[in-house]
DNA sequence: GCTTGCGGTTGCCGTTGCGTCAACTCCTAC
DNA sequence: GTAGGAGTTGACGCAACGGCAACCGCAAGC
């Protein structure tokens, strides 16, 4: 028994536009063609079809589908990433409907050039920006280990590395300054997500212990300097990244 | 003061490339080009990169961005429309994963072929349908009128029409299953909303009152062929099925 | 014998927001 | 004279098809 194009459309529901599809890139080929070409579909096919639009209606990619039905990939670890993926999504979604959330409450509030809920949002928070002489001696003196192992991973970076990790840097604090006007706890996993990334940044140039960590947090807040760069970006980030990373040290650094 | 290409790509963190594109599309023509064909950018330009990017951060996309910025639209209707776009979103992803989360914990409890944590997903429960004589008669003498309306709806439907609102029917029945098995309770504004659906497509044959609408709930319970018909779905989806329905005639219908 | 219609075929464009070549041009410095 | 850098336009590619065009084969009806 074996069915036509259209016979197999009715049957399963999709078009036959997108069998067509499915054979162009080798997903589901037909059982045979006919000797006017038309495509014929066996029950093999029927099988292979259902088990596709399963697996498309959990919103795998026709790609994963196809490697775990030609039993390239492993069903289980194809479906753990992409549960991964989805929360992942989700969470994103969360914050960004928080920030037009509260970007159209002030808009509607009359503000007409709303500022983005008092988020600066420099492109490059360091740009052209050296540090001052005396900061560095200051920091030369007090952690010298550090300071020694910082300059070795600065130099090491071209002009191109440096702007991309400064822009990279400024982002992260954009992004934890919208965790704090949006109220989250710094306790959030996705804060402290961000504060991981934070840390790995760091250590890109030291790798500080628990305490070290919190010296730097501290730091952030009391050294004037540091806290009028965070400032520029949201008033309160200073203090809201400082005590994300004391969370973030006592629960994941000794 | 004007800029070129590059510099205000460095300026702004967009690549050269994006700055193209967004002239080719007509979202950021520049100020005027030098001789040689090279673009010139000045602060107005700059500017409105700005807002661009800022827009492009909350998710719009490039065409509403135009609309807005060219005053074609109204900035809080388009951050509304995307706003509920964006919930919708969320919504959905968190139902995906948890479909998947559980399809994952069957298939490593070691049940190899996963039948969709005991949803059936017919691809048309009705194919080849057609309502037994016994059942019409009845439902004839009860609810003539009912009866009636529903008759005429059905001759205006071609075939086609008819096997799109079975399909239709049936993908409801799937989302009602989703929703019972993740364990939503009936009164969740997801179920509500897709109970709003169901009594939509009712609509289209016959318009019930909250009393009919109840008692249409009760006959899907009570009527071993109404409750058969649900249960070859997922089992009890009968029942869940008539609580969201007597939530629903309980808070949006009269 | 010719037309009409159905059911199928291939192939190409459009969707979104760019990344990534390729092939040129212009200007400057050595 | 030539190498290099910064710019240009044009085109393909990405995911998963929808939709259209042009064409073919086969049947029925005139």
């Amino acid at each position: 028994m074996t069915w036509s194009i259209a016979e197999v459309a009715r049957m399963s529901g999709v078009t036959s536009r997108t069998l067509r599809h499915y054979d162009g890139i080798g997903l589901l080929p037909p059982a045979g063609t006919g000797s006017n070409g038309h495509r014929r579909y066996g029950e093999a096919e029927l099988l292979r079809l259902q088990q596709i639009l399963l697996m498309r209606e959990l919103g795998l990619s026709l790609r994963e589908i196809r490697a775990v039905l030609d039993s390239r990939a492993d069903r289980a670890a194809v479906l753990r990433a992409h549960h991964t993926r989805l929360l992942a999504e989700r969470d994103r979604l969360t914050t960004l409907a928080g920030t037009v959330g509260r970007t159209l409450a002030a808009l509607e509030e009359g503000r007409e050039h709303p500022d983005m809920n008092g988020i600066n949002r420099p492109e490059n928070l360091f740009a052209g920006f050296t540090p001052d002489p005396e900061t560095d001696a200051e920091v030369r003196e007090r952690w010298p280990r550090a300071w020694e192992e910082s300059r070795r991973a600065t130099e090491a970076m071209t002009d191109e590395e440096t702007e991309r990790w400064q822009r990279e840097v400024t982002a992260g604090m954009v992004r934890m300054a919208e965790f704090m006007v949006a109220g989250t706890p710094v306790t959030d996993p996705a804060v402290q997500a961000e504060t991981d990334a934070h840390h790995r940044g760091v250590c890109r140039f030291w790798t500080p212990n628990a305490a070290a960590y919190r010296g730097l947090a501290a730091t952030y807040v009391d050294d004037p300097r540091f806290r009028a760069t965070f400032d520029r970006v949201a008033e309160g980030l200073a203090a809201y990244q400082r005590d994300a990373m004391e969370v973030y040290a006592a629960e994941r650094l000794s």
